[in-house]
DNA sequence: CCAGATTTTGAACGGTGGGTCAACCCCGGT
DNA sequence: ACCGGGGTTGACCCACCGTTCAAAATCTGG
């Protein structure tokens, strides 16, 4: 009991330190004993706890999406008005915009599941959660407007939250990748300035 | 100058070995082996044409997106009216919506670029250099529709080539992974309709 | 047809890193 | 105190692969 509580803990320090070294070295560039010198504890310890290097490393990839998903969600509860909480999510998907988060470069790590995702069955698998759970989440931003009457009627939900989410996978690679030409600020402004227009409504009612 | 002729010939043939291994087994996969059968040419050859690995990839790389530019620019070319232009290149930019196109499956090679880029330098220049020449298309598109009056006038070509090209870019992963929620015929046409609402010209006068 | 340069080969080297395993440690129960 | 079993270690094995290199093949100009 005690043991099991502290087997998932062990379990969980290893998917973190995976998540670090993955986002710190690249997914091509990390190996067992980085994660397990991250974690403080030996290379052969790894490999008792998962059954091998891939499989850790898909766990560890959902992983390290889940965390920004669920906080994220959480912020999303907390808040009643969809134009804020549309502006909240634009906001944590730019990359560098927030220094406070901790800067655990969530796009990444999506480049590098979708690039193993193109190859690891598995792994596509998870993208495809992943991913729609993601679309979901702005769908269900414009579903709330939409009831509150902040969006307009007649909007097509999760339509609109396969747009805007391409939209931002789009700019976020560009700003991810340090591109002169785009800023995170910019970046912001072009996604709140789009998702207006497409959703219909105006910017100007949603002061800071 | 025969010699400099068939040693171009060598190049350009590993090149294209190469680009195709990537797209096959993916850039971690690559061997130069690999590469060398493809050329059905002995592996110490690679080495002898390319100084390292590293370097044959990252070049590699770039060549594969030349060689998709030049065909969609040369096409471009022949075009008169932007609408035609601004169809075409979606058609081109969706993964697997023409198969007459040979799959060289230029978004698979994009992502292989963007996660190398992250950590390697000279991909990371070569990267800004190939998107800023694939936005530039888009807004040359945008330009000359405004030129000729098809689109309206006061637009931002640049901003639109911007937002048209990270739409695309991101509904083209999703459907290059093979997501159930977006076919390709789909994401064609979001992506025209959205490109339509964003510059301001209505889709109906574009018959195929 | 020779000589020198260039291209091509494939064996060998060396480093690397995933996975295995036998031993050790530590804790909980009896 | 003893025992048993799960947790932990780290050395070892082994396959793999980038790179090197000396020798062979091929080509070119004279």
């Amino acid at each position: 009991m005690a043991r099991q509580k502290q087997t998932k803990d062990r379990h969980q320090e290893i998917l973190e330190a995976a998540a670090r070294v993955i986002t710190d070295r690249g997914l091509a560039e990390t190996r067992i004993s980085d994660i397990a010198e991250r974690c403080g504890v030996s290379p052969g310890l790894i490999l008792y706890y998962f059954e091998s290097k891939d499989r850790l490393l898909v766990e560890a990839l959902t992983f390290a999406n889940d965390q920004f998903y669920l906080k994220m969600s959480r912020e999303m509860r907390r808040m009643t008005s969809a134009r804020k909480q549309l502006a909240r999510l634009i906001e944590l998907s730019v990359p560098g915009l927030l220094p406070e988060y901790e800067r655990l470069d969530e796009w990444a790590l999506w480049i590098e599941i979708w690039v193993r995702a193109l190859r690891d069955p598995a792994m596509a698998k998870e993208r495809e959660v992943l991913d729609r759970r993601w679309r979901q989440s702005i769908a269900d931003i414009v579903r709330h407007g939409r009831d509150t009457g902040e969006f307009p009627d007649g909007i097509d939900a999760d339509d609109l939250g396969m747009r805007i989410g391409a939209l931002v996978d789009g700019l976020a690679i560009q700003v991810l990748m340090n591109d002169a030409t785009l800023s995170p600020m910019r970046m912001q402004e072009v996604c709140l300035d789009v998702a207006s227009t497409l959703i219909g409504f105006s910017l100007e009612a949603v002061p800071a």
